[in-house]
DNA sequence: CCTGAAGACTTCAACACTAAAGTTCGAGCC
DNA sequence: GGCTCGAACTTTAGTGTTGAAGTCTTCAGG
């Protein structure tokens, strides 16, 4: 079902429990599969969830949510951490006009630096800086604690089944299957 | 690691595969666990990916994910499907500002009404129309075709080992912990 | 060269959300 | 009964995002 991630600045969702929510769907909606709901439902909490935690931790390093997807990205991207404007917000899911108000922001605080490229003065390179570079450690090393203790309760082998069987759903909506049987196409 | 929700208004996410991903992180990030790494970035893309085709199919019936949310709380609150905004901004994760738009839109399109409770002249009381709770039950038939078909590769028992083990994830998230070794508590 | 077309960003207007400051109504107190 | 407090919503100011329009540069012809 869902449940888009919105969160307020730190609020705490208040919803009811997951077997009521999937229990009042049935009452409304009689062709329901619980088990599938249930899987649904509980990957769109879960998220949501994740995502509020990951903003406290960020924030406790003063950037925000959207700035560590940045930091993220340029660190992903290897070596001279530099990556162009377009690149940027075709990785993040943005749109090239946010991804220049975004890096006006964090070039303001010394996360990166923005420079036109000498050989070709169209391009912009987005360069990581030292500073945005210990950021992102301190960011990574207070997400990695906080994902190891999230998965805490599961064995190695849960946690492989529960690995394989996410990338199995990852695959089906990426590759948006060429259609034997099931649609789903277009999806991205 | 997380990979926060940001869509724009429809575009293809473009980034490295996940194995690509994680080897990256590996190279930059010694101490990380590959095993936890993997179930969460698939986690968080996964999310992501089924945010933006939700997105797509309730826009072919011209509301909003955010106007779908509404009408998703106010059938799930049940009967006379009634709230007030207040309580709809907690469940949704909302400031009763943002919340206070949102409802003047929708009974502009006719989806909610809003009038001011007789007994309590603070409140205010936000009930779904009958053409609210009919798009309601066109978007639920089409995000139930979508998430079967999404989880159409795998068997039922998979599809029950993978809820139990997201609704694990969950409890820990939620109730976090009253401290037996691991922290995690404040999340929300 | 000079021109036209395409590409890569930026700027602008409109919109949605947050935080904080109002407004209005109901309740308790004396 | 009038006062004050608190609750529930709305308004305002500021930020971040989208979509469309605009600018600047490069490249392919003529």
């Amino acid at each position: 079902m869902s449940d888009t991630p919105e969160q307020p600045g730190t609020q705490s969702l208040q919803e009811p429990s997951l077997d009521e929510q999937i229990a009042a769907y049935q009452r409304e909606f009689r062709d329901l599969d619980p088990q599938v709901e249930k899987v649904v439902s509980a990957l769109g909490r879960l998220n949501r969830r994740m995502n509020v935690a990951y903003g406290r931790q960020v924030a406790d390093l003063g950037i925000s949510n959207a700035e560590w997807e940045v930091l993220k990205t340029l660190v992903l991207a290897g070596a001279p951490y530099r990556l162009g404007p377009g690149e940027l917000a075709k990785r993040l899911g943005l749109t090239p006009a946010a991804m220049t108000h975004r890096i006006d922001r964090m070039a303001g605080e010394g996360l990166v630096t923005r420079d036109r490229d000498e050989n070709n003065r169209v391009r912009v390179i987005v360069e990581l800086t030292d500073e945005g570079r210990a950021k992102w450690l301190e960011a990574m090393r207070m997400a990695t604690d906080f994902e190891e203790e999230l998965l805490q309760d599961l064995s190695s082998d849960e946690r492989g089944v529960l690995g394989e069987l996410l990338i199995r759903l990852l695959r089906r909506v990426e590759h948006a299957q060429p259609d034997a049987g099931g649609r789903l196409t277009d999806l991205d």
